[in-house]
DNA sequence: CGAAGTCTCACGGTTTTCCGTGATTTTACG
DNA sequence: CGTAAAATCACGGAAAACCGTGAGACTTCG
């Protein structure tokens, strides 16, 4: 843990979350010259960065998604019980679909992923601080391209056809791939487009959490003996 | 199709199933010097066993449970729709649990793994013939070893224990194995036990499979919304 | 004490899933 | 007739699950 205070007045207080120290310090240059910081406090892991909700104002967070003692979101989540007006500016290596609908699903303010421009961060960050929130091309391009119906629809999932339904069946029986396209005679290839379709729409990230999801929401049946 | 009359007067008529031609003569072969059979029909496919039942009285069926048009299992329950009181012999080559799980399921009346001595299956129908039922070595062994307690208490399966619901939670929330260990706080080669003990104890086939007989069985609660 | 059960871990190999990407055909609708 | 959605297929690489097997530590219960 550190804190730099900042001359600056009323300004604003940044708290940066990453595991790895030279990230760190490189988003700590990058950023220490933005105008209207006040504080700039850093932490190596969600517990620490936690515990700094306690010492300093905390306005805005800048986290790393993926951090050793607890997963990004389980972070974002406990640092909105304490502070529900904080900020989230997200970075993260991970491009899955999962992962990207899960940062749409939590509403966070900014999503920059680590593999853009480091100034798109800075950009981030200042976009942020002026109140409006920011997603780099990257996050756009994969997010958007797919979903677009999902994000018109405002935060409403979007339903399976009936096609990627009969898939979805198969996989909550526990069916393979193979054994799937030769029920449906339709090839493999078509049938993981199918899966992949599904876990995108449900937000799932492997078939295990599909299957929990797609009872959750009601589309399997369970028979409740 | 083929269907071949026998001298023995109110002897058994055998329906044999198997897609591999080879297999088929030999079974033949193998069967036809037993006493007390009176037609031997031979199918390569489940459509083809089916149709049979039309034309011939089939009082045992010697079943390949890998078969090109449908399950193995499958076939055994449509038999049973027509003929409740068929007997069933199962010849398999795969070895995974689930199967074998499945099988015990099904009350089968006799199983063979295609691994064994040939002279088994010979053995195995002789003894169905009987009344008896029969479960080569390689099927007991490897059945009896993992699920002691499960043939004990007849058809109940098994409750897992309190590790195993943790680490089937994590499943559930489609964790990865090593998630599920870091929160655990024990080695992925631990939580990959774990796992399979579930798939064991709920005769799963994969995690999507485990999630759902989960959920069935109600270890795993699903909010209803 | 001994047997059974649980929890832990290791290892090597195979299969399946998962992921991104891009493309074509078919169907449905205004 | 366009356009958008749905359904189909392909491919290559990476990650994860799956499988069998064996084994040590610790607990619990008769």
């Amino acid at each position: 843990m550190n804190v730099t205070p900042n001359q600056e007045p009323h300004g604003a207080s940044l708290v940066i979350v990453d595991d790895h120290g030279l990230v760190l310090e490189g988003m700590r240059s990058l950023l220490s010259t933005l105008p209207g910081i006040e504080t700039l406090s850093t932490a190596r892991t969600g517990s620490e960065a936690l515990a700094l909700l306690r010492t300093v104002r905390a306005d805005v967070f800048i986290i790393d998604i993926e951090l050793p003692d607890m997963d990004g979101f389980e972070l974002i989540r406990r640092i909105r019980q304490v502070r529900p007006r904080a900020r989230i500016v997200v970075g993260t290596m991970h491009e899955e679909i999962w992962t990207l609908c899960k940062l749409a699903d939590y509403s966070v303010d900014a999503v920059v992923l680590k593999a853009s421009d480091p100034q798109l961060l800075r950009h981030a960050v200042a976009s942020v601080l002026e109140g409006q929130r920011y997603f780099c091309p990257r996050f756009r391009e994969v997010y958007d391209r797919l979903n677009r119906r999902r994000r018109a629809a405002g935060q409403m999932y979007e339903a399976p056809t009936v096609r990627e339904l009969e898939v979805l069946k198969g996989i909550a029986r526990g069916w393979t791939t193979t054994e799937i396209s030769a029920r449906l005679f339709i090839s493999d290839n078509t049938v993981e487009t199918h899966r992949k379709s599904l876990m995108l729409k449900f937000g799932a990230r492997n078939s295990a959490d599909l299957v929990m999801k797609a009872v959750e929401r009601g589309f399997i049946n369970v028979p409740c003996e």
